[in-house]
DNA sequence: GATGAATGAGACTTCATTCAT
DNA sequence: TATGAATGAAGTCTCATTCAT
């Protein structure tokens, strides 16, 4: 299934940036799973060095500011937090055009539980770091914005005038969609990540709480 | 409407404590407001004493560490941000027994958003340091598991009894409200406080959510 | 044994003491227990405060300052640590008198082991306040040397003009009979509190090593 | 006289130790001085910086803490305030071996009053440490209990086999020598530094006051 | 280029002393 | 008079960043 290729992003993402050397690509993995487990306020640069076994020195010759660290180490879950749906739907419809909100669920719940489950060191960074980090807030706001307009507005748009989903609006209908995928994975890798989960059950149930209340009214 | 009772909770919560002095309550206060805006890692004990009129000395005269200060601004919430649903029933029910999950769902939101609107800022930090602070995160367990076994989950045992609430297991209920009205805190307090927000409206798009999800599957 | 009545001097001097009221000897007692166990510099004003029952203000209304409390509570050490001999040979000779050199150190020693028994803490804070604190080695110096010469000098000198002990400069006599008995207390009570002591035999050692070194060359 | 040897050690030992930097024997060189000037607790860190002439944190980059500062600065006295008796007796022994009682003693107390010599300070600060130091204490009683049994226990007890020192305990022994020791050190080195001291005098005296007292009773 | 020793600003915390009540 | 809340100076320690080697 095509969404299994989202899964190699990340850290895969950075594994695959051209631009850096693996010194750094070791600098941004030590980074992102010391802020995760401990905070990145918590977290100094030279336990990122230990981590990433270099020196200090050479980390800030490349990154300039620890500020900057923690940038390019969440800019892969800046651009992928917000699925781009269209590219996905087009991927698939090629052999199956989508015809209910049932099959676009399956598939959309299944690629963000993929994406939380290889990234959920930086998923939990992000999320923690959105509430304070103005400059990140903006960023992600930016590219999120963009994303929508291209990807999920428009999709959403599109199934509203087949009648497939919802006649809500789009903010509503977004908000809800994330709500519900975040608050799985909060619960997931952040509250209780030594429970006993059976990811099958659970994705069952994101559908049915997204089907529920996206499907158009009188369908 | 009973539930308006709780809306003087906090910082109303913290004013009204007897046992903490004007001074006290000052520090308590500005600490979340700073806390809310910098987070916790990012302001000094220093801004506190200014913020609150005071020096340094007499703030850990009476906290002890900055660790406390959190601990005690964040009880508030960590004691009342699971609603004593049971509680809450039975002072409505005494003119107007339950018999519906719509008005049910109706009195619950109204008072999640009201103690959402009067405690944003403690919200706000007790989510982000419930990422990493395990001290906070464990109080918070323990006294959550209280509030659920004696209140939440009888009550929605008692729903699903008579038939008024889906029949999905209890974890399962409790984080789909949790996740839908936390993004609503989420996006209305913390991501877009400067939207331009109808409450009303809102209100109903959250009761429409829940209700569509937790209603009995044949009902 | 007239020795014995010494015993009752300390604490029970800051007992007895006539300008102090009792909250003051409690001030006194309590800081000499708290700096024996911490030290002087690691006891806190607030420390003894609460170990004495009472208020920091009114502690302060007395004594001023935290040195002066180590001051006074350490006076009857300056005082009685280098004991009166010359009073005590009196009390004893009156119907034996001395004749020989083994009876003195008897006396001499019993004396010394009850006022260190009675002493313990303060003697030891009143050593470790002796290596840094200027003014109280000063006061001591000055107490010490006027004791000597009504005293302990004149004591040695007369013994030496009979022939009845060594004939090493005085100095020389009290650096040693200080030595060894302040290397028993520092041994007893500070080092191996806890060890089986058998208080007798000790006192048999003690006058031993006095002796064999005291004695005259020829006697 | 081979004992000449044992004299540049300290703080020599510290010059000499190959793992430590310059700046980081300043920063003990300075410690010490100031310790024994001031006592530990009434020292600054900031003080300490400013005398080894680097920066407090420069000085913790190293050091960690204040209390491991004042540890490795005594860990030279720790080792060596008990001598190692078997081996000062083993090099003098190659071409005259011991018979005597007297030559013992001469040497042992030669070699001791180098060592004060060299290290005045360090013992100062290392005496009044033992105090109220628990962590020193013990690391010192552990160290001194193996120095013992290799070394002087056994010496000791050969020496009283062979009939060339009295029969008491060995702890009696022990004692008895350190506080004679001790006694002189702390007139000669804390409470009169200034006093015109003849050393060869001041040795002379301590060999006769140890030697009257530890030669054997019938020799 | 790579290193890690050095830095100094600033963090949290303690405490002897004062003073309004 | 007795109190203890309030203070601010000073203490120990951390850390992002720089720079000489």
């Amino acid at each position: 299934m095509s969404v299994n290729k989202i899964l190699d992003q990340f850290p895969a993402t950075i594994q695959a940036t051209k631009e850096l050397t693996q010194k750094q690509k070791d600098v941004l993995i030590a980074s992102i799973q010391l802020f995760a487990k401990q905070g990145y306020a918590n977290t100094s640069t030279h336990q990122i060095a230990v981590a990433a076994h270099q020196s200090e020195g050479t980390m800030f010759k490349h990154f300039k500011s620890k500020a900057n660290i923690l940038r390019v180490a969440l800019e892969p879950v800046i651009f992928q937090i917000i699925p781009d749906v269209a590219a996905e739907l087009k991927k698939d419809t090629l052999s199956k055009p989508f015809t209910n909100l049932h099959d676009f669920l399956i598939i959309f719940v299944q690629n963000r539980m993929e994406f939380a489950e290889a990234n959920q060191d930086a998923i939990k960074v992000f999320f923690s770091e959105l509430l304070y980090n103005e400059d990140l807030r903006q960023e992600f706001i930016d590219v999120a914005r963009k994303q929508f307009i291209v990807s999920f507005e428009g999709t959403v748009t599109k199934l509203q005038k087949h009648n497939l989903i919802i006649d809500w609006p789009f903010t509503m209908i977004f908000r809800y969609i994330a709500s519900v995928v975040a608050g799985y994975i909060l619960d997931r890798y952040v509250l209780f990540p030594n429970r006993d989960w059976n990811d099958d059950d659970e994705a069952k149930y994101l559908v049915a709480e997204l089907e529920k209340v996206l499907q158009p009214e009188q369908a």
